[in-house]
DNA sequence: CAAAAAAGTGAATGGAGATTCATATCTTGG
DNA sequence: CCAAGATATGAATCTCCATTCACTTTTTTG
């Protein structure tokens, strides 16, 4: 007399019909943030645009803040991505710091509202914790390739973290009043603040010398 | 026959006192931000903090964004004032820049909490905004000095406007961190990122020649 | 002192929106 | 097709606080 009270297991397809659900209420949030910002997001939305009750995105996400940070996280790391991958590319420091803040600066013009969002909008503190991890991740791309401009003997600084620091704040900064939603500044005008930065940076960054590139070591 | 209604008149024993317990209030907010920051001020607490009733509170201001956006207004400006009495005062541009960088590192490295409510808290947006006019402050304050500082040919900047943006940002983050009210660094340690970041700004300002400061002109 | 006008009081109200939960629907293995 | 386990649903609930307002107290002048 065998009992058998297993019936319902979980399954590749129940899985996968999962994880859809999930992705589609990130992506239908990712969408509503980018368009107005997480401050007018409520969940109501999210569950309307994911077309899923209300009630569904608590059984994929804890609450609010939880998914929202979800959201933040996985839009932020795509950001520090692209720019990461210039300043990590082959080529001399110098030039790939320009590159760097500009491929910042030109993404951020695009889909400039996600970018005010991810930089500067005020936002929850569960949130908030996510943006610092979002400035560390920028931050240590730039560390990196000032470390390595000076072992190269192109850069020089006292204190590479604060000189690190220094960049990402202001690509913040400088970008922020441009980049806030009522500003009208075009993205010609952008760019050209993009260029003006870099130039700041660099100048902050030279060696005394001229960059030894194309020579070789005197001793 | 006379008819007298009127027996009641402002004086200015009630301004006086009308002026006091507004005063009183935003002491009170003011202390209470300085401890906890914005977000975990309510109302209530204000009025206990002020001794007065929740209703007079909007005797004195018509709602809550409004005080806290009075109180971040009152609270930065003396900051702004600070860092501009040491940008404006006679001396030598580069000075001026590397003093005013201490002074505003200093002053935030005592009142942390204040000083990371000012600059980073996660606020309301009607507080934000008033954040915005304390940012674009400093960066006048900047501006100015960079221009003085161009004029008498000892700086150089494609776009002083960038330039002071920057070092307004490079300000904010190169501090966020050291200021958030977890991080456990010290008031030395601050020092030293302040004289660090100073030395970054006059790289990046320097112009070519080192200053004409003792020169006379050549012409 | 009285009447008129303000200001003060703080318990009660109200609204916004996140979260819950009783119910309905779906999935699975036998 | 069934029973059991999961999941989805969305209207109702709940919570938190800012704000209000009926009532009390204070202030002023005649």
């Amino acid at each position: 007399m065998e009992i058998h009270i297993l019936v319902y297991r979980e399954t590749e397809l129940t899985q996968a019909r999962r994880a859809d659900i999930r992705h589609r209420i990130l992506e239908a949030a990712r969408g509503l943030v980018a368009a107005g910002g997480f401050g007018a997001v409520q969940m109501s939305d999210v569950a309307r645009a994911a077309d899923v009750a209300t009630g569904t995105l608590y059984r994929h996400f804890p609450a609010k803040p939880l998914l929202f940070a979800e959201v933040f996280r996985i839009a932020a790391g795509a950001e520090v991505e692209h720019v990461r991958a210039i300043a990590e590319a082959p080529g001399e420091p110098g030039s790939r710091l320009t590159g760097a803040i500009l491929q910042f600066t030109r993404r951020a013009a695009r889909g400039r509202r996600l970018a005010y969002s991810l930089i500067a909008e005020p936002v929850d503190p569960a949130i908030e914790a996510e943006r610092l991890m979002f400035r560390r991740a920028y931050d240590t791309v730039f560390r990196r390739l000032i470390q390595e401009g000076m072992d190269a003997g192109v850069f020089f600084s006292e204190d590479p973290s604060v000189a690190s620091a220094s960049i990402v704040g202001a690509l913040a900064e400088a970008l922020v009043g441009p980049l806030a939603p009522e500003s009208g500044l075009d993205a010609e005008a952008v760019e050209a603040r993009a260029h003006a930065m870099a130039a700041f940076c660099l100048r902050a960054l030279a060696a005394r010398r001229p960059a030894p590139s194309s020579q070789l070591p005197a001793s």
